[in-house]
DNA sequence: TTCTGCATGTAATCAGTTACATGATTAG
DNA sequence: CTAATCATGTAACTGATTACATGCAGAA
């Protein structure tokens, strides 16, 4: 229940329209938090009567107008008492580590599949690690010379890098655990 | 859409009654995959529906009966199709991660709080990893001595606690941020 | 007698996903 | 002429959570 918490945290950064709210739930916040343009716009209905974010219409030329949504007193105070609140504990749902166990009840050959399909899933997040490193290099240059803001937000993007390191490595270790459950056969040189 | 297909590995592994599964769901799969009782005999009646499991009614001296469910064969086959498929992006909230971006429109308190909620939530970390380190020692007390199944559950909980370590790192920094941006003055002793 | 553990569920609600829909502009 | 980007939504469905409910056994 704090996807509206997300939003109010986004909208303080900086004021957007539900289009550039989905977008940055697709790169810099979807790094820890997803939502489709479906669900914010629904979410930001409810935001505005509940008078936590206030809209404007903003007219663009060649372009469709926007609503550009800020957040209000009322949203920022109630942002504040969620901050206050106990973190939830997060529910953890890890497809891989099912599909690591239940490949035991699967034969050689679903076991190469599976190889293979950790392979491209370990592709993915080099990509993202990557993808975070060059955010870094661009948004953070100098990291002594930081405001407050800032500073939280390359403190959560360093967990972002260590969360990416940390899979690569595991998955390596995942691949050697597999391809040592059907270690390649020796043959004679023909 | 796979507490289904977890379901099915756990049983696999080990027949179970819905309150046995709902228990390893609190332990050991609750590791990389959290279900509530309520859902999964909610989940079990739809795969008996579908013949992935059966069920045998167990009379017990002293305490209820209990109904054991084990996986069908073709249960055994939804799986392997399952295993097979991508695996899907995971869906990331992370609450925590919100939080700290957020408390940059808190106050000094509002910071003070959060210093706090972290060093809580790092100690729930800090038991986790606890567990799960007893865990290996009690089952794979001799590592080099395991066949497939016990290899890939090893190698499962070793994510967890790359994990829970990657985590605890992780923590130590958002702390030591959180500290510098409320940095202690020092008073004159009185 | 109160609490914990064993054992199973229903009902209501909420959050999130998927599918569908529209319409303009700009770049290739 | 097609695809991508900008911009906003509705409707239906599925998955997950929360609240409520029952009942027995054994321990404190």
């Amino acid at each position: 229940m704090s996807l509206e918490h997300a939003i109010l945290v986004s909208l303080l950064e900086q004021p957007a329209s539900g289009y550039e709210l989905a977008r940055r739930f697709d790169r810099s916040i979807g790094r820890f938090w997803t939502a489709t343009h479906q669900q914010i716009y629904r979410v930001l209905k409810r935001m505005e009567a509940d008078t936590w974010i206030a809209g404007e219409e903003i007219g663009q030329e060649g372009l469709p107008d926007k609503k550009v949504w800020s957040a209000t007193p009322a949203g920022r105070a109630a942002l504040v008492t969620w901050l206050r609140a106990p973190v939830q504990p997060e529910a953890v749902r890890h497809e891989l580590a099912v599909k690591i166990r239940g490949v035991a009840f699967d034969d050689a050959p679903g076991r190469a599949a599976l190889v293979a399909e950790v392979e491209r899933y370990r592709a993915d997040h080099e990509a993202t690690l990557a993808g975070y490193l060059a955010g870094e290099r661009r948004d953070f240059p100098d990291p002594d010379e930081l405001d407050a803001r800032e500073s939280l937000q390359h403190v959560v993007l360093r967990g972002g890098i260590a969360y990416e390191r940390m899979v690569l490595a595991w998955l390596d270790d995942v691949l050697a655990t597999l391809r040592d459950l059907d270690p390649p056969t020796r043959k004679a040189t023909p």
